[in-house]
DNA sequence: TGTGCAAATGCAAATCAATTGCATTTAGAA
DNA sequence: TTCTAAATGCAATTGATTTGCATTTGCACA
């Protein structure tokens, strides 16, 4: 994405246009992985961009808050990681061996969330799946190896 | 479930049976709740049982290894969760006012995770699923206040 | 029924991600 | 250009969880 439509993004949300969110946003926009706010902290810095850890704390608070980004939180828990927020509907697909983690751009569930609204009478707001398992490459280490990583 | 087979299950685990563990599952095991590691020292500290926070973690770990225990990581990501092991496959509902957590014994995913399989060549293991929303009293507390707690 | 030893515990200190207080800087409205 | 709220940098703090180490305990085996 230019950086015309991120700066757009960013002061239609009612936020200040500063260096720190519009190199967040473009990191996040530019790469295929989810990353930890450590990660971006260390990717910006090795890219000549000096900022502050809690600078990239605050910022990702307000572009989650603010819908340009995404947090989640896998199962292990462990560290946020946030994403570009393309307004896809998406679930994940998570390898435990190597940790990758891929979008899926299927949901089964809209039907069977109608269902349980009806019968548990909450009203269900959103959802969160995430597959756990191997990949392919890790799959094939596992024949050669007797033993995942 | 009696204490005896508490015991025998911890047992089979070839975990020694001590009585910080016997208690924490017997207190899960009751419990309608998802309780936090904190949740559980003090339940059991304020039932006159003495025991150490860190004896508590220690042990909830061994017993989710084992599969005595289930940990749940919800969306916040700020605590985890333990509940006991039934062995029955199962999701959540969580309510974002009053945090209430209730599980649902039906899952919507065996199909579709084949067909994930077989189009992504990853193996699948497991999958977490978690709807998130208004119980019926928050709502009801909605109306009124026309404001969530 | 005692003995030995690995496993488990208690306690204090450490870790690690994330948050916060406060002084300084900056974006952008007037 | 001026002004002010918002954002940042830095250091200190928080809060959940983990770890090191000395002590205790369960339990296998004599």
């Amino acid at each position: 994405m230019e950086k015309k439509s991120i700066i757009s993004r960013i002061i239609e949300s009612g936020l200040k246009n500063t260096k720190p969110r519009v190199n967040i946003i473009d990191l996040l926009e530019q790469s295929d992985n989810l990353m930890t706010a450590q990660d971006i902290y260390e990717s910006l810095r090795n890219n000549g961009v000096s900022l502050n850890l809690s600078t990239v704390y605050r910022s990702l608070d307000k572009l989650t808050e603010n819908n340009i980004l995404n947090k989640v939180m896998l199962e292990d828990g462990k560290q946020a990681l946030y994403e570009y927020n393309h307004d896809i509907h998406h679930h994940f697909l998570v390898c435990k061996s190597c940790n990758k983690v891929k979008p899926i751009y299927s949901c089964p569930l809209d039907k069977y969330e109608k269902e349980l609204e009806k019968k548990t009478n909450f009203i269900i707001t959103g959802h969160r799946v995430e597959f756990y398992g191997y990949c392919k490459e890790c799959q094939r280490k596992l024949k050669n190896n007797k033993t995942l990583i």
